[in-house]
Order: structure tokens, then C-alpha cells, then sequence
DNA sequence: CCGCATTGTAATCGTTTTGTAACCAAAGAG
DNA sequence: CTCTTTGGTTACAAAACGATTACAATGCGG
């Protein structure tokens, strides 16, 4: 989709398997990108910075666990989880040794690999850990992000404040005199009629360009209310 | 790494388990203050920061995911790994969703239980490295020496500084107020705005010349993150 | 002390964002 | 239906902000 998104690599020598990740992980709202050895992973770790990384133990060639091990050498603090067959203890502790944040075994829950990379990436600071939510519209106040339906939507910060304001009071209707106090700050002297207007206007228009999702609704002779 | 003066907690109801957790922790090195349940671990939060959390779900009066679901409402970070006889996916989910960054389901091996805290407490602590990697760019801040590519790039004090807190906070918007504490002190008086954009101005110039590279981008009206 | 690198400050430029004003469209009251 | 009121739309001006440059102040090694 974007490059907005956050990323993660996959290294998995089966096929089959990998595809099944590379769907899982896209549908989930991940950008992937898949390798079925570890040849061209350092390359693409000079170029791109994956947010995560899952890595299978048994590669051709390499361990896993020693490429990881190796690239944490080089200076890589990459999140990593390992996938393995191997569930003997002292593979587990190798993994945890080379580097690794976190261990699965196979066969796993899908359910449970998509939360364990959540929790990783919280953790690491990839995600942010306040997002507001309102429909489709997913806000991060502290990267000033909006993404909705999973597209990102470029708000300069004033929008991004008066939307803001909106999603943390949807269904209310919000009169004029507080949006200018909210979003303009209330020490505003002459404060032009028009000035809301103008911003809602330009907001929705990036919110809502077509204007079918009716997002934010005027109430005439009061205010505007979140829908 | 040192594992002297670790702290971490646990919270467990069954008190055989308790001291065998204690037992098993102190052993590998940790300080451990053990809690029956959660009654008085919000106050010992107040006084101390534990460097992890080891809670059990089941716990007398409250759900233990409800509880670190209330300290992170409360705006405690502290790495938690949930410890549980329930195996169902869903009580894993409700788990990593109040926030918990790991979970084992009883019966555990103490061994993998140290390997996860210890990948934590990698992950969260500050993991004093003499070499960060991002990208094509490698760092060794013993040194204070930068190479991208393997060439090797002269830097300032200040520079190396500014550049380092990128790294260590990558894909994060620092906001202007970070980068003026973090770099420079937060102790400076009358701090031109200005200060900051000629920094990395000239940062961005050593590192990057052509431009084509992207490193360093501004969020307008907060600050820069390294993308 | 001098010379050099480093860092802060100020001025200027260009771009983006935001405010203002004029005009248009829609809703409601009579 | 017409008039009034209020919101929508557009164009333009002002302000905010970052980039860039030049220059001054500072600090450090000789």
C-alpha cells in the first residue's frame, strides 16, 4: 500500500509457508517483504530500516539464530522473532542468545504471532501507543498521523487539532465558541466568524475529498457534531 | 550485560510459586520484591521502577491484565510478562491487549522464563551498544566515529550527538522540545528557536550532500524523525 | 597569543499554512 | 416565493516555519 506503513521482513525458506505469513502480515495492515534466504536480507537492511523481523531457524545454509547473532555484531538491533520446528529447550535459549525478542514454534496460532508482533513493536517504539480511533479513521497524536482505512492522510497541524477535538467528542455537537477555544486556545481576540468554516471546509475536503462519508456534519445556528 | 540491581516484580497468589519465582530470579542475579496481589503495587510504583513485572491473570479480586491495563492507563511503561494456566487464545489476546509484552502458560520452564526477561529487559533498557547500525550508517559512540557505506564521515561533538538520538529513536517525530533536552540540556536559558533547524541543516549536509537519501525529514511544527 | 574548528545568532528566502474577505448556495421564517 | 440568515467556496494576503547563508562568538590546541 504505502510507505507509511509499518514494515517487516520475513525470512522463511518454505514457500508455502512463507506466503501464508506474507498474507496473514498484509492483511494485519503490514507492509512485507519476504526472503526465502538470508543472501539478500543484508543488502536490503543497508537500504530500508523493517520496523521487525521474523526469521525461521532452519535456513539453507545459515542458522537463524547465527544470522541474527551476526547482524546484532554489525550493530542491527532489529526486532526479532524466530519461527521454528525446533522445540527443544537449548534451541530456544540459542535463539534468545543470538539476539532474539521473541520465540514461536510451529505450528502456531496466527492469532497469536500477529499479537506477539504488536507487543514487540510497542515495545520497541514502532507503534505509538495513543491512537484514537473513530470509524475508519485512525489518529497518533504524537506523530501527528492520520490513516484512514488504512491510507495515510497528509493534516497540517492545525486540521489535525480540530479533528482531533472532533474524534475526542464524536456524536456531540460542538458549538463554535468551543472549537475556538479547543483548537484556536481562548485568549484569541477579533477572532473572525468565518475562520472555523474555512478550516472544516479545507479538512474535509482532506478527510473526504468525494463527500459520501459524511464524517463531520454542520448543526445550523450552533455548531458542527462528529457522525 | 549486569544484572546487578535489576529489579523486578512479581506478583503471584499461590505463594509456593511466589518463592519459587523468588528463588529462581534471585539466583540469575535479580532483586525481586514479590506481592501476593496487586493491593500494594501501585504504591511501591510510586517509590520504585522496577525494571519488569512478572504478573500472574489469575489474581484474588482483580483479573491481572486488568490491572496492568490500569497501570498503563495510568502511564507506567514497565515491561510485563504474564504468567497463566489459561491457554486459550483469547485469554492471550485480552493479555496482550491490556498491554503485556509476553506471556507463558503454566507450566514453564524457568530457564525460557529467564531467556524472555532477559530479551526484555534487553529490549527496553538502555542497551548501552558501542555499535548502532541504521541503514547504511554505523555509529560507535565510543568512538565517536561514523562511517556510511563504509566511509567514514567527520563529525562534531554536537552533530554526533544530534545524529546518535535520531538513531536511537528512529521513525519517531522528536518534537523540538526532546531534541532541545536531549541534545543540548535542559538546563539552557533563552534557546534560539533557530539553534535546532541550523543544526541539523549542517548535520544533514555531512551525512547526506546530495540529498537524495531522506534521513532526517521535518515534521512541520513539531520537529524531525529519521525515516 | 594565534589559528582553526565548532557552535550560536541574525538576516533572508521560499514554501506551506492559516486568516480574511468577497461571493455563492442552502435552509428556514414569514 | 422572497428575504434573511448561516454555512460553503474560492481567491488572495499575511503569518509561520524551515532552509540557507553569512557572520560573530566560543573553545581548543599549538
Amino acid at each position: 500500500m504505502s510507505k507509511h506503513l509499518v514494515e517487516i521482513v520475513v525470512i522463511e525458506d518454505e514457500e508455502d509457508i512463507l506466503e501464508l505469513l506474507e498474507y496473514h502480515l498484509s492483511k494485519a495492515g503490514y507492509a512485507v517483504t519476504g526472503f526465502l534466504s538470508t543472501d539478500r536480507v543484508e543488502q536490503f537492511l543497508e537500504e530500508e530500516s523493517p520496523a521487525l523481523m521474523i526469521v525461521d531457524r532452519n535456513l539453507p545454509g545459515v542458522e537463524g539464530s547465527d544470522f541474527v547473532a551476526y547482524l546484532r555484531e554489525l550493530g542491527y538491533s532489529t526486532p526479532v522473532i524466530f519461527l521454528t520446528a525446533k522445540d527443544q529447550e537449548e534451541d530456544l535459549v540459542e535463539g534468545f542468545r543470538a539476539g532474539g525478542d521473541d520465540y514461536m514454534t510451529k505450528p502456531f496460532s496466527y492469532k497469536e504471532l500477529l499479537m506477539r508482533i504488536e507487543a514487540l513493536l510497542r515495545r520497541s517504539g514502532a507503534l505509538s501507543n495513543d491512537k484514537v480511533k473513530y470509524r475508519d479513521m485512525l489518529l497518533e497524536p504524537r506523530q501527528q498521523r492520520l490513516t484512514i482505512a488504512g491510507t495515510p492522510i497528509e493534516l497540517s497541524r492545525l486540521e489535525f487539532k480540530l479533528l482531533l477535538t472532533f474524534v475526542k467528542n464524536p456524536k456531540q455537537v460542538l458549538d463554535r465558541d468551543f472549537l475556538r477555544d479547543e483548537v484556536w486556545g481562548d485568549n484569541t481576540p477579533d477572532f473572525n466568524e468565518k475562520t472555523i468554516n474555512v478550516a472544516i471546509n479545507r479538512l474535509k475536503k482532506k478527510i473526504d475529498p468525494t463527500g459520501d462519508k459524511d464524517y463531520i456534519v454542520p448543526v445550523r445556528g450552533i455548531g458542527y457534531k462528529l457522525s
